[in-house]
DNA sequence: GCCGTTTTCGGCCCGACTGTTTTCAGTCG
């Protein structure tokens, strides 16, 4: 019996760390809990394995006390040393947490000196002037927090891909104009292709800092300017995103960009690995060691793992999944490239709830380089979604047949996004199913089940012989909708035994399933596809997200079926009728 | 609290910026 799972845990580590720095405690333990909370989230097969064999204290950074605290929390349910923790401060101090500026030191002294215990009661504390006369505090420390208070309740934080990347292209090319910028890129988790950001980071080199920081905060996209230094600054762009520009020597742009792009376990192994050599790294240079050898020179990112014995790797993959141990032994995998997308499946049209006819849809993507499409309006059931009857999925089957000849050599498959019913069935008869192409069965309602009904449910749904590939496995919507739950790894164990293709959902309010489950597919043998879910012609360009998760989950032409040429890509929809026969 | 080891203690990343100080602590990335 498992009585909190794995996301619970990390959660509690997390607000274990909090609670330690109210406490005051050691950094370095609290350091160690948020360690083992990432080591959690990247853990790449079940904690429950893990801890069934005993084999949770041999991950890196989870030892022997945070071993046994999880085992009692995923056994039991309780720990009490977190327990009495969490008592001993009222539950809405950790909102604080949330706000810019705000760290556990100034949070404790505000909860110490003023009682303070919620945002409201900061803005409060802020608008009578208290705060203003804590000592350490000011007039300006109880306007910033007036100010993140309200950034807060206007934003969740987060910010979509698409969200994000206009910004980050319009701010680059404008940068790269400017005369005393040398080299110019964005950086951090932008950079990493990350599903949900934070902020912006731009890197630039210039031999006239301050001219570039200055023509950066008063960039006609700025609304305010949070920080302003010669090298350092930090804005809020109009929508709310933070973005960060940090100015280097053109020397030291190399070890900025490695710095600033890789998340921080990536970094921390890369200076490990260099101090092996006697070399210290930090953001701008190595400084050689006494009686070490010369490090070779750098002059960019290639020439920097090079000098450590790696292969150069992908900003994309610089998470601190397995990639610098694959770097050193020259096993990095040839990642997607967008080009290779030869056609896709999971497109909607007027039929359904889609804004674009058969034929724009068909053009577009003709438009777009691609030799085939395929049409998954929705089914019966998705009301919401105008979803089609079997009569006019089979007039839609007609319309196909007719376009295709007129067509030729591009070709449109004909397919249904079919809902997946509560018990696990399917929205149309296999008769039905059977006169397509090509089936997508997608969760469109009940997310409200456990996770273990929710389980079952996709199961049976991947083990209908005509059901070609699994849509949005879990359902979520960026800021907007929780995945439901579902045990991911059991439904890729199933994908694999039926021979079931499981969607990469190329919507940027989706990408799921999430790029962190694409290695355990990969070493089932489940092949991905990546779907635009286009609801017009422009939602076809979601392919592009698409292939950037993909290439964050470690894809490679070969995993992803819809590189295939026309020829090559129906005898794989077919396959899967095929086994049993 | 984790890790590694000249194996049970000592180190654990550190630089830029802000605001409140008057030399530095706190936050962030």
């Amino acid at each position: 019996m498992v009585f909190k799972t794995k996301e619970e845990v990390l959660e509690i580590l997390d607000h274990l760390a909090q609670l330690l720095e109210l406490r005051g405690e050691n950094p370095f333990k609290i350091r160690a809990y948020q360690r083992a909370a990432r080591a959690l989230e990247n853990l790449s097969e079940p904690l429950e394995r893990l801890l069934k064999e005993e084999r949770l204290g041999e991950v890196e950074g989870i030892g022997k006390a945070i071993e046994e605290k999880v085992t009692e929390l995923v056994t039991t349910g309780h720990l009490p040393y977190y327990e009495e923790l969490v008592a001993s401060f009222p539950a809405t101090l950790f909102e604080l947490f949330e706000l810019q500026g705000l760290g556990a030191k100034k949070i404790k002294i505000l909860y110490d000196k003023l009682k303070v215990d919620s945002i409201v009661a900061l803005q409060a504390a802020c608008e009578s002037g208290k705060v203003a006369e804590l000592a350490g505090f000011g007039e300006k420390s109880a306007t910033n927090i007036l100010k993140a208070i309200s950034f807060y309740q206007e934003h969740a934080g987060l910010f979509r891909i698409d969200e994000v990347t206009p910004l980050a292209e319009k701010l680059l090319e404008e940068l790269r104009g400017h005369p005393d910028v040398g080299q110019c890129q964005a950086a951090g988790s932008f950079r990493r292709c990350k599903e949900a950001l934070g902020d912006l980071d731009l890197l630039v080199s210039s031999k006239k800092p301050e001219a570039v920081s200055q023509f950066f905060v008063q960039h006609p996209l700025v609304k305010e300017i949070l920080s302003h230094g010669p090298t350092k600054s930090s804005v809020r762009l109009e929508g709310g995103l933070q973005c960060d520009l940090r100015v280097v020597k053109s020397e030291e742009f190399p070890f900025a960009s490695i710095y600033f792009t890789g998340n921080k376990e990536h970094n921390i192994r890369l200076r490990n690995r260099a101090l092996e050599r006697g070399w210290s790294l930090n953001e701008y240079r190595y400084t050689v060691r006494p009686g070490a050898a010369e490090p070779p020179p750098i002059h960019d990112e290639k020439e920097f793992y090079a000098s450590l014995g790696l292969a150069y790797i992908l900003p994309e993959l610089r998470e601190d999944r397995g990639e610098i141990a694959a770097a050193e032994i020259g096993k990095l995998p040839k990642l997607l490239e967008w080009t290779e997308l030869r056609g896709t499946f999971h497109c909607h049209t007027t039929a359904s709830d889609g804004k674009s006819t058969l034929r724009e849809m068909a053009l577009a993507a003709q438009e777009l380089g691609l030799d085939y499409l395929g049409i998954a309006d929705h089914s019966k059931s998705s009301h919401q979604a105008n979803g089609l009857t079997e009569e006019r999925l089979l007039q839609q089957q007609q319309e196909i047949e007719k376009l295709n000849k007129e067509l030729s050599p591009f070709h449109l498959f004909s397919g249904t996004e079919c809902d997946i019913l509560k018990d696990g069935a399917l929205d149309f008869s296999d008769e039905v199913l059977a006169s397509l192409d090509y089936v997508v069965a997608s969760v469109h309602s009940s997310f409200q089940l456990s996770e273990a009904a929710m389980t079952d449910r996709i199961i049976r749904a991947i083990q209908n012989p005509y059901v070609t590939m699994l849509g949005h496995l879990t359902g979520r919507r960026f800021f907007s909708r929780d995945p439901y739950p579902v045990n991911i790894p059991a439904v890729i164990e199933a994908a694999a035994a039926t021979g079931t293709m499981i969607e990469l959902n190329a919507s940027p309010y989706r990408l799921d399933m999430d790029w962190r489950w694409w290695s355990l597919a990969k070493e089932k043998g489940v092949k991905c596809v990546i779907n635009p879910d286009a609801h017009s012609t422009q939602g076809l360009h979601n392919l592009k997200y698409g292939c950037l998760i993909a290439r964050k989950g470690w894809l490679t032409k070969e995993d992803v079926v819809n590189t295939r040429s026309l020829e090559k890509i129906i005898p794989l929809l077919e396959g899967k009728r095929q086994r049993d026969k």
